[in-house]
DNA sequence: GGCACAAACGGACTTTACCCCGTTTAGTAT
DNA sequence: ATACTAAACGGGGTAAAGTCCGTTTGTGCC
């Protein structure tokens, strides 16, 4: 087995800054596409010859074509998860756990109807992307709040899961539907009165 | 417009013998060859030669590489549904439907954890495939099943989405695990504690 | 500034799902 | 039997994702 080599001593722990340029170049070119095109023009080989980059650039910096949706998706779900996290009762902190809950299955319903187009384009991808699994971020925030709520001896991790699982499964049966953006806030309402409910009989002592 | 030309007074409404024989054959074959090889060489054109048939035959039977792996599914399922529909209590018939719901998660699990390889093929598809979503079946007869429950005013047919992801959810995310088989009575016996656990909660008054 | 080298780049190449359309064949009516 | 038609077949063609590897470039060190 090899030493890594010589390892200059200050090995270079940041990405480089070609790097970053164009990783940040390549998604503002593809936000035009999208907004320009549908989503189906965006080819890796369109995006990288419209950025003026390889094509090689483009896997290197996404891997996957869904990564370019994902990455993209993260971007807008920044302020979200923001809000969140520090955010004003009942979504951020502050409120009972039981209220954050339903208020974030509603804020996330929201979000993901907002951001419908994107969003879908980032459940193409062919490897295995099931409902709840993909949504670590989502699933862990249910997770903490479920621990804060008195329940009797429950697997909570596997309740997680099911509820992440829950509340994604409409919004992607939505997402994936043909028309789109068709009716989306009554849809958007719905998912979210559902959502209350279950929360509230999975929760009552 | 035109009428639809002559149209020949028994017009043939019955899949012709050559192209049922060529779909059996081609799913004998899939099997054989998911069996020996794994599923990622289980490619369109080493179908269509292995079964000595054209590339463009398995198109016409299958639509998509997905589609096979749907129809060996189904195939399997059969078995299945008819447990479901007029086997034994409490999945079958005769049970209170609060058990019935139960058992029929329980069974669920073991069915796609059987035959995991299958189904975890299945997933590849690149249109939409989330999770509750492409599980008409399933879902619909858990809609049946709440239907026969006594719960407060309540929008079953959320509700049987919702419950249908979360019992898929765990399920899809453990078919997309890359060890897969390992542990898997395990898994699935916690994901049958779970649901019971969920659907109880759920239903109770 | 000059050096060394890991990281990034580019674009030809490969693989594979899926399409197209000219040809063949099963099934029916006469 | 024969003719006819819709369905099915075959396999070459296309497009797009993803890989490879030789070349270039940014960065830390002297």
């Amino acid at each position: 087995m090899d030493q890594p080599a010589v390892l200059p001593v200050g090995a270079p722990r940041t990405e480089r800054a070609d790097a970053v340029r164009n990783r940040r170049h390549l998604l503002a070119t593809a936000r035009e596409m999208l907004a320009g095109q549908g989503a189906d023009t965006l080819t890796m080989d369109a995006l990288a010859e419209r950025a003026g980059l390889g094509k090689g650039t483009v896997f290197r910096r996404f891997g996957t074509r869904a990564g370019i949706f994902e990455a993209l998706l993260d971007d807008d779900e920044r302020a979200f998860q923001e809000q969140v996290l520090s955010g004003p009762p009942p979504l951020g902190p502050g409120a009972p756990p039981l209220e954050r809950l339903i208020a974030y299955g509603r804020a996330r319903a929201a979000f993901l109807i907002e951001h419908r187009e994107i969003a879908r384009a980032a459940l193409d991808g062919s490897q295995p992307v099931p409902a709840g699994a993909q949504t670590p971020v989502s699933q862990m925030h249910i997770r903490v709040l479920l621990g804060q709520i008195p329940l009797g001896a429950a697997d909570l991790d596997v309740l997680a899961m099911q509820l992440t699982a829950a509340l994604d499964g409409p919004l992607l049966l939505y997402l994936s539907a043909s028309d789109l953006s068709e009716a989306a806030p009554q849809i958007g309402e719905r998912i979210a009165r559902g959502w209350q409910d279950l929360v509230e009989r999975v929760c009552r002592p």
